[in-house]
DNA sequence: CACATACATTGACAAACATCGATGTATAGA
DNA sequence: TCTATACATCGATGTTTGTCAATGTATGTG
């Protein structure tokens, strides 16, 4: 798949206009819209709050699945979205996967989104 | 159509909770949601670059097709979908419909970003 | 009035997406 | 080895969304 990748938030840049200078670029709208759009859905906000406010900073999908009625494998592709995305990181423990906020992502994002 | 309205993002509230508190509430995730998704696409990315880099900060939408390479309908519904969110303003002048950046409005999205 | 311009609205269609049930994979324990 | 648990992946389905051509609505001009 090498057309229209999904990059890290935290590897986005603008480059340097901070607004009102000149329009974004095609590709960058394009990048920063893919993140956004990961963002952009209720299930996935609150499976980033509720990994956030969990204890220890992380949470499995076991953990999430009620919170949220979904089915697990929603549940699973929502994290896989967030993920790719930059948002969250796993990591695997015994039968488990842990995961949480990747730190400063979320920030990356807003600070995107003041240079338009 | 009465259910799931959208609310300006300048009149949107995440709360109290900062982060890792509480989990975001279902109805305020679908609010943050909505808002997110109306910028959650590259043309629409561009539209608000265009208007906020055009001279005077505003822009009829003759201006507009022509860099974005999209029909006037399809620039017209794109505007439409930022005005209903509260991101750009429109001003009638003669037969000239000019739209603006609402100040702040991009910074109120960033700022609901950090609450998670 | 007739005509042109600027824009919105409608209807249609294909692509993208959220969701779930079923199935596959890996790990842990008896 | 057999079974149960935790999770991912697959396939199908209904909904949402981006886009355009066609049409409608004002506003201005001759």
């Amino acid at each position: 798949m090498p057309a229209a990748q999904l990059i890290p938030v935290r590897d986005l840049q603008s480059c340097c206009a901070p607004l009102t200078r000149e329009a974004i670029s095609s590709g960058n709208a394009e990048s920063l819209a893919r993140s956004l759009k990961a963002l952009a859905d209720p299930s996935r906000l609150r499976l980033l709050s509720l990994v956030a406010a969990h204890e220890g900073g992380e949470a499995c999908v076991c953990d999430l699945t009620d919170p949220l009625g979904l089915s697990q494998p929603t549940v699973s592709h929502h994290l896989k979205v967030l993920v790719d995305a930059g948002y969250l990181s796993v990591q695997k423990r015994g039968t488990w996967h842990y995961y949480g906020l990747v730190p400063g992502a979320l920030d990356s994002a807003a600070g995107l989104l003041a240079t338009v």
